[in-house]
DNA sequence: TCTAGCAGTCAAAATATAAGAGTGCTAACA
DNA sequence: TGTTAGCACTCTTATATTTTGACTGCTAGA
């Protein structure tokens, strides 16, 4: 499907295009000739149109219908007339608003971005946590709760990974947890997720005393690199109901897939490498979310690339405006997470050990 | 609109309901008299249907439609005919499967009740805490983060709130977080949460220096027994589109109501304080959300009253069921947590008597 | 008080008709 | 060879028109 187009089809293209975009209805040859050629008739339009056809980019509902782009030509679309188009004074000052505040937890953060990309596209937003592995592991804190269960806080480069109570088979009492603390920094202080594998084949021999505790962490700082429901946030989900031409029908098993976190995390995971957006459209690429596209962009925090954030959207939405909310917020994530933690770290590695000691 | 029924007004009433929630198309005087009666003509039936609706307990879409129940109707269907039906082995071992599982917080739980009652029902289900106020505090527990930020875990006998990292202005070395231990236990630990206004003002004149993590801690208690949009949890949003005969649009504004929390938080709320249920339907009592109906039960944990459960189903739902799995669920609840905190305070003297009853 | 029977009503389905939008094709032209 | 005007053809959409069938309400008689 890689015929060259001349330059006139492609202009014919991006007319079809933009035109459905600004107005789901299919275009005409007139239509297109009224707004974008002059020099040319209606007829030879529709020579292209024809020919447009027969090369797959348009679609006629009906023999007497005017012509609607296929997902090949939003692909194409996006390749090669969009980019990332710079955000309104106003949506810039939403997001502003919205990272105005304190963020302790890479969780806060993920998820007010979620909220904040929805609110502005009016799309559907989807944020994946699953690359952790060159995150600085800080400290990481085990407070004794009841007599056989501890919170676990892991505290990173990043941000404070928190929400994980464990339970153990032995009796948490304070010195086992004072004890916990000072040999779990020992193994996993100033090392990245990534090295975690070897790290802990590293302390095979250790206390087996600590082995359970030991086995928890390991588990947790997995589940945050790994795939899993936890990780995936979603934001905005009705507004995928807001698609003009949607069937209720259509609705529904969008709203299924989005319920599907781990389905989700899979689809916005994203292996390509190099460029900044990942897009996927058509039925197949989108886990069967019909008349949808997806545009992603990678996010990092504190400089560390962590996952992705993205859009799901209808196939005519505003890509060039996504793009740049994408980008945009990618940077402001980034220098938020960064400002928070220069601002508290300045005396760094200072944090004794000063819990687990009542009762 | 209190008019007495005959009993075969009641009769003939209820079949309308029964059939109607059965399958949703008016029903007819002859069907009625097919289905339910052998003694009388259908003749009969449609004098008796012909009063009902003049009562307003029937309505007909059109001259030559059949009768389809009112909202009073429904109400008075739920109050005279229905009661909790006893659950399914199936539904049983589904609930049992749930709760196979250590909880250690509080939302733990009360995420898996949300989850397990739109698993089984089929329709979207809503959970509010909103009255922790005799939640007996046994100890609070501060966690130094970072140098201005500290986490907060407050254990009561109804489990663990956790989750919440404040941010000081002053600094959180290890002295301060050691001291203030002692002093937060002092004043909350051994009190119930409604004693709260009374002790904080008892300790008005203590150290200026604690002044602003005191008043942290207070705030988030005050958080969990006040009305906040994180105080309520939705499950399964998206069944309310299976509801056939609905359109998109009122699917939409159903699911915009769901959206917002604090409005659902209210509509679950409720005043009376003796019944096992309450029930609410019709427009203005269920902010707008059209042709449903909002079945809850107060559920405790640990034998405390700490918030309503409910489920946003169609008016035609299976009321037995809704009230069957409840019921069932709020004794699961409170039987757990009382499980779990039995097994783990073994050392506490508190509980013992009160709460024996498991199944 | 009940009921058989019938006339009347109305929604829903089926059918017919008209209007309009847009294309494809052809033949002529530059 | 590419372009264009013009026209016939197609197919959707909207609007009327008719038919059908399901119910009811009413009445008169048991």
């Amino acid at each position: 499907m890689d015929h060259k187009l001349s330059d006139r089809k492609k202009k014919v293209l991006r007319a079809v295009v933009d035109e459905y975009i600004s107005s789901p209805i299919p275009v005409s040859s007139s239509e297109i000739r009224e707004k974008y050629f002059n020099d040319i008739s209606s007829a030879t339009i529709r020579v292209e149109l024809s020919a447009l056809e027969e090369m797959g980019y348009l679609v006629q509902p009906h023999t007497s219908a005017g012509r609607v782009p296929s997902s090949i030509a939003y692909k194409f679309y996006v390749e090669n007339f969009i980019g990332k188009k710079p955000l309104k004074k106003k949506d810039i000052r939403t997001i502003d608003n919205f990272f105005d505040k304190k963020f302790n937890e890479i969780e806060d953060i993920v998820k007010t971005s979620a909220k904040v990309i929805s609110e502005i596209t009016n799309y559907t937003s989807v944020i994946v946590i699953n690359n952790i592995n060159n995150v600085l592991i800080k400290e990481i804190k085990i407070v004794g709760l009841e007599p056989n269960s501890a919170l676990v806080i892991i505290i990173t480069d990043s941000g404070i990974i928190k929400d994980n109570i464990i339970s153990l088979k032995r009796n948490t009492n304070s010195s086992f947890i004072r004890d916990a603390n000072v040999l779990i920094n020992k193994i996993f202080a100033g090392y990245t997720v990534g090295e975690l594998k070897t790290r802990s084949q590293m302390v095979e021999m250790e206390l087996s005393d600590f082995r359970e505790l030991l086995d928890c962490v390991i588990e947790i700082l997995k589940n945050y690199s790994n795939k899993s429901a936890k990780n995936v946030y979603v934001e905005g989900g009705n507004k995928m109901l807001n698609y003009p031409g949607a069937t209720l029908e259509q609705a529904k098993s969008a709203l299924n897939v989005l319920e599907d976190k781990l389905l989700l995390g899979n689809l916005l995971d994203d292996k390509t490498d190099n460029i900044e957006f990942s897009f996927k459209i058509g039925k197949d690429e989108t886990c069967g979310i019909d008349r949808c596209a997806i545009m992603t962009a990678k996010y990092t925090i504190n400089g560390k690339e962590i996952g992705q954030a993205g859009v799901i959207g209808p196939e005519r939405m505003d890509y060039g405006k996504v793009m740049g909310v994408l980008s945009y917020l990618s940077k402001s994530i980034n220098s938020i997470a960064a400002c928070e933690i220069i601002d508290k770290c300045d005396e760094t590695s200072i944090f004794g050990e000063e819990d687990g000691k009542e009762k």
